[in-house]
DNA sequence: TCACTCATCTGGTCTATACCAATATGAGAT
DNA sequence: ATCTCATATTGGTATAGACCAGATGAGTGA
């Protein structure tokens, strides 16, 4: 006999889920909190916040720092393979971007940067870390590495928007070639605090290394997206 | 002294991290047991299993129903961009590849499959379950669907070692065009039992739906992968 | 009106304990 | 040797209670 005693927590995901389906709660409301849930289900709050993460990581809801927990809204839809710009694909989908310079800087390649972007160590590269999101909820924390030999004085260029419409329009250089390498991995205390998630959160890492014609690399990007703001489309055709 | 009024799972990360980088521990080995790491941490089992989830979250433990923690091996790489199979690209990879068939049925497209594969509603298809692996380790879960229409007869063609060898070799038709979607959820009771992974475990979902020449859908896959398992590459050129 | 203060609410972390279910183990029977 | 079965071990789930830290909101005073 495979008679199982009911997993507890399991009730508190489905009671939620199918709160969500009903549509009684809609997402960016707030779930009720943990204490209510507990009394409401008759069990504690170790088992409802297990609950809890369990459709956390089913991205189906997510908390703010000790705010509350909430519904999920839509992801967004990114394609690395079309040559168009956060700002233009969010919109798109009929949300408000958002981008935000965090830091900018010239630094020299130390080992990590050497190896990703096969250059030497100590070649000048300027250094952007921003953080992007749509209605007004951060999405996704990127570095971005740019080789000064490459395209001289790009410091000083107004890299807020896009920097590959800098990169296209002001040195005339295509992007011909990407590399992606995509990883499921958490979020450290740095990226969690800007993306408004807990330590450790979930997240979808993508390094891009782009080429230019002459198959220099270019540029090298970091990204990490909440793992459930983001719905990855690749197209890939033959050649 | 080291008197922290940080938090103390985090001791135990760090702890644990520590014996698998000083190569104290090595891939596949086993951790102590809970309530051993608990004692010899001075915490409890709460605090000590809170700090096993979040190296598991970072891929850098696993665990084995009711039989302990251990070291994740190392990653495989997959490029969905590169024509290459799974048995040859693990081997590739120095690691022992494996392939169980599951499942092998003829059925008629669902609402779902009609809606993904673009066919009409009850148009016969040819389902196909697998699990896939290497040393021993199951890492990925799939569900295949083929076009009765398209490739007839495909029922009974040998397809344990590669369904896209099948395609070319028997049917003379290349993948022309492929569409990925690449979601990052949770593995339902079914599949996780399958990748020897706890309900809930998080997972890389990869949906893919190939096109021949002539625009037509050939073939749709579902593959659940293991999050530590995986470390995809897609290169993209321009054209 | 505006800025500040403080009680209150929320999640974040932890202790201590308990029982269950699947797995490993080792002693005894064959 | 091999099989069988009871037992110990391990993780999985749950209860009950506690304190902390950040966020919030109502009330207070300038």
């Amino acid at each position: 006999m495979t008679i199982r005693k009911s997993v507890s927590s399991a009730s508190v995901v489905t009671y939620l889920r199918n709160c969500i389906k009903k549509g009684d709660l809609n997402p960016d409301d707030k779930l009720p909190s943990e204490r209510e849930i507990s009394e409401r289900l008759k069990t504690t709050r170790v088992t409802t916040r297990e609950g809890l993460k369990q459709l956390e990581a089913q991205g189906l809801i997510y908390r703010s720092n000790r705010r509350g927990w909430f519904v999920t809204p839509e992801r967004i839809n990114y394609d690395p393979s079309r040559a168009i710009y956060f700002m233009d694909y969010v919109s798109e989908q009929g949300q408000i971007p958002f981008s935000r310079e965090i830091l900018k800087r010239k630094i020299v390649a130390d080992a990590f940067l050497a190896e990703a972007m096969k250059i030497d160590l100590g070649e000048p590269v300027v250094e952007l870390h921003r953080l992007r999101g749509a209605n007004n909820r951060p999405v996704y924390f990127e570095r971005i590495y740019l080789r000064e030999a490459i395209l001289p004085g790009v410091f000083d260029k107004p890299l807020e928007r896009s920097v590959s419409r800098v990169v296209r329009d002001e040195y005339q250089t295509d992007y011909d070639k990407v590399d992606l390498n995509i990883i499921v991995g958490s979020l450290d205390e740095y990226e969690a605090e800007l993306l408004q998630a807990p330590a450790g959160y979930t997240s979808i890492e993508i390094q891009r290394l782009s080429y230019d014609q002459d198959g220099h690399v270019i540029e090298f990007d970091v990204e990490h997206w909440r793992h459930d703001a983001l719905q990855l489309k690749v197209n890939l055709s033959a050649h």
